[in-house]
DNA sequence: TAAATATTTAGACATTCGTTTAAATATTTA
DNA sequence: TAAATATTTAAACGAATGTCTAAATATTTA
């Protein structure tokens, strides 16, 4: 819970989750969409893991990395409570 | 948006916003939720307010907190790209 | 096997953050 | 008006955070 909403804090990692969105890639890809080293990027890769907010996966020399259910799961299930007390509009048919 | 998401990364402070959906609250009713100094809980509730998650009102002597919509609504927002991208269940009919 | 490529780990450093105590401001009550 | 109550503001300080460069690890290619 902590590290995950301690995860989305930082404004870059929360632009590599929305750039994430439009598919897996791998750290050099996702590296490039910054103006910041490869290690600062590879560290905040490592805290949106610790926060189960992205997977990775090793392909060859490559680590490919994509969005985790999960962490996105557990800020939902916080959220919730407030969307209810503020009553959010929902969808009027299930999609 | 950024203070925002600051304003929910603390744990305290996400306390207190789940004590504030019982109703709203003086400053020494919510100070005494937590074994803290008042003036800690004072620069947290000031964070809160600053992020548009809270509101203050003064009546009289005590300064009433409430939960604000506006900034719910932004980090809602937010969210609801992943929401969708997940697809998250959403209820059958329109409550 | 040596060189090149992809990524992380380690160490350092300035900035930000959360907390505390002490003092200030505002309002109510005696 | 003086004292009590409610809350914030100010100053200080250790801990956590984000960034960098340099070095290490792992994999692929020549």
């Amino acid at each position: 819970m902590e590290i995950t909403f301690k995860a989305i804090n930082d404004p870059t990692r929360r632009e590599i989750l929305v750039f994430l969105m439009g598919g897996a890639q791998n750290a050099g890809e996702i590296a490039k969409q910054f103006s910041m080293s490869k290690p600062s990027i590879s560290h905040h890769l490592d805290l949106l893991k610790q926060g189960n907010l992205i997977l990775a996966e090793k392909k060859g020399q490559f680590i490919i990395y994509s969005l985790n259910r999960s962490g996105f799961e557990l800020v939902h299930g916080w959220f919730q409570g407030f969307a209810h007390y503020f009553e959010f509009p929902k969808p009027k048919i299930r999609l």
